[in-house]
This record gives structure tokens, sequence and C-alpha cells, in this order.
RNA sequence: CGCGGGGUGGAGCAGCCAGGUAGCUCGUCGGGCUCAUAACCCGAAGGUCGUAGGUUCGAAUCCUGCCCCCGCAACCA
């Protein structure tokens, strides 16, 4: 195989502060898709992975979950990586930002830029709300107030280290501007230009000193280093980067001599992040910058946003039993666009399992080696009986090897896997063009059909071949039916297979037709285990919630004692004015009567109900819980509604007219 | 005006940056075939490209206003 130079690919490390959704899966089984292929290719690859650890969000979970911020990590990365592993990705090293190394380097590369003057020790001004122990800027505070629990705030300042953005802006404007590759899709270029580069780079706050799980900044212990540059500098210390220079051999082989990271993979989310202020570290450490930035977009769930607490996240371990592991690699593969959001629902998934993996790929192989087995009992030879219609069926297949390398050269991975299964649905074609059970009924016919059957093998192996490095344990089945082994990408070019090999007598589908209705029970069965998942979360964070929801819990809803109810005071008010609430889409704002009594209360019914339904009527409220604010505006009670398992509420009214205030019970 | 994405035949998407007779997969309908996993092959129907203007010989594509949807955030007592 020729050789073609060093790759280095990596994906965003990932937020360890819970299992990775379907969503986080996408993206390292897409730069696995391309690590294969390039490897395919000739190329010798690096691929790196891993998990981000440190943060005020995992302390948090840490200590709700009654554990260590440690031993948190660990649980989730291991959890990371299992799926990681599950999903068959080729990745060369796995880092984590606990690593040893990782911490003793992220800590050199601090004091060397504080030593360097780009690191400056100043203060951090703002409003601090002390019971919150949070800082808020203006434009986020509330009438003036907190807007977490609306208590007075006052300006604070407190110590923090800043790195100078500014020094370094202009320069990379300069490397974006001559290097329009630099950024993926083309249209985030424009917008890291025009939002922030232009606009003039703010100092980075690269320090915080409000929590303690993060590296320490070790010449000043009070601090520990801002996620992201301790997050970011991963792509470097994994590859045995050292701030005094003492660098590890991969490290000069993949980074120094290649010229910095040949694809950054990471979400559209995190482009600032890695097109502006990872660029800027490395100035500022006198490395090479990547090659190219790619911010892929999201895969979505259909129905509605993906929530846990409605049961409907999609996860790749699930998937995977329903489907199997190379199901999924394709479902995501192929339903990711280049530059917009993918959908996902079961019901997607399930129609393109049966139409492409099961219909077009799985029976062609399935029907192709019955007939090798009916005519020839099992073996593939090339009887050289061509005819004229098989030219342009071979310049198909010999033409894919080369328009998948042009749509993966630009990363239109989708676009490749389906110029392979263009390749098998050519190959359907062909099988009724040429009418094989037709060959096999005339004596004379025999070198025809043989020629036919293997160049159908051919057709085959090239298109499995392809295949390799999105769908590898596909490929390998495929291969181990037809008894030939795959190709490199050079021979897929040749429409060439030397012949006399033997197909299984025993064919096994390689992917059996899924039917949606049958599916459906498991689907409940995974909507339900998670909805109950997520309802023990909330009661760990929180109090246990009063109102019982959906039915699939029914049983597990604690019995309440007389002494329980009494503690709750229900009572009739009237809603004598309402309105929605300008910030949000939820809540409307409703002024109660409860007899003498008037109180504000807002509730999250905005998407059923109308201002007006409400005016004017009466209904059941909560009125001894202790008031909230909610975006802005407080709330004293809780108003009474039914919900049913599609989502629909129905409000509470008394069902005879009674005075506002009567209490209920 | 918190930030961002999007509205293209029934579904999911491409085309838009570099304007020139609207394309792919699935579904539907009709036909063919029987080697095959009720699979495969052929054909057809179905779209005023969210909406109102503007630029242009010409706009899905460029510009402006408006409507709607979604993600983040916020919030859902």
């Amino acid at each position: 195989m020729e050789k073609k130079g060093t790759y280095y690919i990596t994906t965003a490390i990932t937020y360890t502060s819970g299992k990775p959704h379907i969503g986080n899966t996408y993206e390292i089984i897409l730069a696995d898709a391309i690590a294969r292929f390039k490897r395919a290719q000739g190329y010798d690859v690096y691929f790196q992975t891993g998990t981000d650890e440190h943060g005020q969000k995992i302390e948090e979970k840490a200590a709700t979950a009654g554990v260590s911020p440690k031993e948190y990590v660990d649980k989730v990365a291991g959890e990371i990586k299992r799926i990681w592993d599950l999903m068959n990705t080729s990745y060369d090293r796995f880092i984590r930002t606990t690593d040893e190394y990782h911490i003793r380097q992220v800590q050199k590369i601090f004091r060397k830029f504080y030593e360097q003057g780009d690191i400056y020790k100043g203060a951090y001004e703002g409003m601090y709300c002390t019971p919150c122990e949070s800082f808020w800027t203006e434009s986020q505070l509330v009438d003036g107030k907190c807007p977490d629990c609306g208590r007075e705030v006052k300006p604070a300042r407190e110590e923090a280290y800043f790195f100078k953005m500014g020094k370094y802006a202009d320069r990379l404007i300069e490397h974006i501007e001559k290097h329009p590759e630099f950024i993926q899709p083309v249209s985030r270029k424009n917008e890291m230009m025009n939002n922030f580069l232009k606009k003039g780079l703010q100092d980075l706050c690269v320090s915080r000193s409000s929590f303690k799980w993060g590296i320490p900044v070790d010449f000043d212990q009070k601090h520990v280093v801002y996620v992201w540059l301790d997050a970011l500098v991963n792509y470097i210390t994994g590859l045995g980067f050292d701030a005094d220079g003492d660098h590890g051999e991969l490290y000069k082989k993949y980074w120094l001599e290649n010229g910095g990271a040949d694809l950054h993979l990471i979400g559209k989310d995190i482009i600032r992040f890695h097109t502006i202020y990872w660029p800027i570290f490395l100035m500022a450490m006198g490395q090479p910058l990547p090659k190219q930035i790619f911010g892929h977009p999201w895969l979505l769930q259909g129905e509605g946003k993906m929530s846990k607490s409605k049961g409907n996240v999609v996860y790749a371990d699930d998937l995977a039993r329903l489907y199997g592991v190379d199901a999924v690699r394709y479902f995501v593969l192929h339903e990711m666009p280049f530059d917009n959001d993918g959908q996902i629902s079961w019901e997607l998934m399930t129609e393109r399992y049966n139409s492409d993996l099961a219909n077009v790929l799985g029976n062609l192989v399935s029907r192709t080696v019955a007939m090798s087995n009916k005519y020839f009992g099992g073996l593939v030879k090339n009887a050289g009986a061509a005819e004229p219609l098989d030219g342009e069926f071979k310049a198909f297949v010999a033409g894919a090897k080369a328009k998948v390398e042009g749509k993966m050269d630009t990363l239109h991975v989708a676009d490749a896997l389906g110029e392979i299964m263009n390749v098998f649905r050519r190959a359907n074609k062909y099988i009724d063009e040429t009418m094989p059970w037709v060959l096999a009924k005339d004596e004379s016919k025999q070198d025809r059909l043989r020629t036919v059957l293997y160049n159908l093998s051919c057709a085959i192996m090239t298109g499995a071949s392809l295949l390799k490095s999105f769908l590898p344990e596909t490929a390998d089945k495929i291969a181990a039916q037809m008894g030939a082994p795959l190709q490199s990408l050079e021979t897929c070019e040749k429409f060439d297979m030397s012949d006399g090999f033997k197909v299984t007598e025993s064919p096994v589908p390689l992917f059996a037709r899924l039917d949606f209705k049958t599916l459906e029970p498991e689907i409940e069965k995974i909507s339900a285990a998670q909805m109950a998942a997520a309802q023990a979360a909330a009661g760990q964070e929180k109090s246990a919630k009063p109102e019982g929801k959906g039915a699939e819990e029914k049983e597990k809803t604690p019995l309440a004692t007389i002494d329980d109810v009494a503690k709750v005071e229900l009572k009739v008010g009237e809603v004598i004015a309402c309105e929605r609430v300008e910030k949000s889409k939820k809540l409307l704002h409703e002024t109660v009567k409860f007899g003498d009594e008037v109180r504000s209360v807002c509730s999250g019914i905005a998407a059923q109900y109308a201002p007006e339904d409400l005016i004017g009527k009466k209904f059941v409220f909560i009125t001894n819980l202790p008031p909230r604010k909610m975006c802005g505006i407080v709330s004293e009670g809780m108003i009474l509604a039914a919900e049913d398992k599609n989502g629909k509420i129905s409000l509470l009214s008394p069902e005879r007219d009674v005075e506002s205030g009567s209490l209920i019970g």
C-alpha cells in the first residue's frame, strides 16, 4: 500500500456529567469512519478521544450522588469508554483529563503563560449574591436582584487569572483568512469572524476559585484552571507534549512534523472554543495550529427534544441491542447530513434498517450466495463470457471508489456511504438485467451464467471492501459469506477478483427484516426504564415530588399519611388577572384572589392555556408552598392540574361554585 | 430585541456560499420477475421550494419585512 504520511484526528473529549446519548456517540462513530478510511488509503493514522472530567457541574453531580468527584468521573468515564468500545471504534488513545501526565502539563502550561506575561492576575468584577455564592452580570439580574433567589446582590470582586486574548487576535484573523479550510463548514467561519474576532476579543478568565474540582494552579492553590484551557490541551498532552520542550515521540510525529492535527471533529456548539481559544493557546505556546476544525451538526430526536424526563432519549447501547452495532453506525452516519441537523427516531431507524440494510444489501448477498450454491455448488469463477451490457455495470462499480474518496475528502461521510449503497443497488439491477435464472435453464449458457455470478460477486466484494471503514463487522461478514477476502482500495478500482472462491453453504441473513410493531413493546420498556430512572434521580436531587406522574410507577408512589396530607394547604382561588410572561414560553402569570388575599402565581401551562381561559374562573391551588421566583416574578402558589400520558393537561376546578379562599380537605 | 439553526411533493434529506427548466432515499399507485430476507427491477402520480415585497432577462438560490418550528439558555410550584 502506498504510504501517504501521517494523519491525526480527534473527537472532542466528552464531558463526564452523565451517560452520553446517541448524539454524543455520533461524533465518535463519525471520527472512526474517517480514521478507518484514512488508514485504508494508506495514511499513518493516530485517533484520539477521551473524557473531560473537571468542573463545577461534576462537583455538584458527585455531591448529589454522595460520592467523591473522582469516583463519579471514574464511573462515567468507564461508561463512555464502554459505549465507544461497543460501537467498535478504533481509537488509539482514550485520554482523561484526570490523567496524571495531563494534569502536570496543564499546570506547566499555565505557569508558562503566566511567566511569559500572557496570563495576568486580575479581578473578576460583578454583582455577587452571597447566599448563592454566584456572580452575575448586570444583564443577568432580574429587577436588580439575584435571578436565582431574588435576594439583594452587591458589587464584589474576586481575584482571578486572565489570558490576554487580544494579543493574538490579529494573527488568528490572518490565519483564518489565509486558510479558508480551517473552519468547516464555511458558514461557521463567518459566524466566528463577525461575532467574536472582528468585535475584538475580551481577555478570557482562565481560573476559578468558586469550586475545587479542577486542576490547581500550582503557584496559587486557591485557583483551579478554567475547564476549557484544561480540556483543549488534551489534544497535545495526549501525544506527550511537554511544556518544557521534552516532547514524546508521538507528539513529534503527529503534531510537530505533521504540522498540527489534521482534523478536530467537534459539535457545532463548541466551535468558538476550538477556533478561537485553542489556536491562540497554541500560538502562545509557539506550537503549530491544527489544519482543520469541523463543527458537525446535531442528531435530534424526531418528536420534541430529547429529554430524560420524557423517556425519549435514545442511547447507543439500547439501539445496538435492538438493531445491532453496525446498523447503529449506518444510521448515524447515513442520516447525519453535512451541515444541517439530522433526525433520529425509532421509526426512522427501523425504516432505514429495512430498506437499506435488509432489502438492498442483505438480500443482495443472500440471493447471490443462493444462486452460486444452486447453480455451481458454491464455486465462483470467471468464465470470460462477457456481454455488452456488462460494460456499464463494471464501470459503475469500479468508479465507486473515486466517488467515495471524493466525498470523504470533503468530509461528506453520509454521501460517501450513499455512494457505496449505490454499488449494491446497481448490483441488484444487474441481476434483473442478466436474469441468471433464465440462463440456468439453457445448457449452452453455462459460461455466461458463471460470468454473471462472478461479476456480481466482484461488485459485492468491491462494495464490501469500501464499506469496511464504515461498517467493519458487516464487511467481514460479507467476505465470510462470499468466501472471498476483502480488497484493498486500489483493487476496488479494477473490478477484479482472483477467482475460484467458494461461497458459504449455510448463509445467514446479514440483517433480518424487522417489524416495527414487534419492536414497539421493547421500545416502550426502554422508555419506561428511563422514565423511572429520571424519577429516581429527581427524587434524589430534590425532596420527593408530591404529584404522581404517569402510570408506569404508580406502585412506587409512597403512601401518604393523614399527617402528610394535612401539611398541604389547598384553597380555591379566583383568577382575576392573567398574562403571559414575556421571557418565557411556558409561563402564565396569574393574579389570584383567595378571599381577602390576593396573590401572584406563576404556572407552566402557557403552551396549553391562554390567559383568557383562566380569567374570572376558579381553580384549586396549593397555598402554603414557599414563595419562589420564576423569570423574575414571585410565585406564591401552585395551580393544580391533571396531566395524561400524552402530556395534555387539565386544570382542576371546584365542581360547584364556592367562594374563593375556601379550604379544601 | 438573550444566542443559534431551520421551513423544498406524505416522511427524512440534497440543491442555496459561486442565480438559469426541482433532485435523492423511503412511502403510495401501476406493471414486471421469481434467484432472494413479501425481498428485487421498471414506470407513474405527487411540490406556486413558509409568506410578502425587492434586485435581475431570469431567484429554492441574493436583499428586506413578516409568520411558524426547533436547539441552547431560562423555566416548567
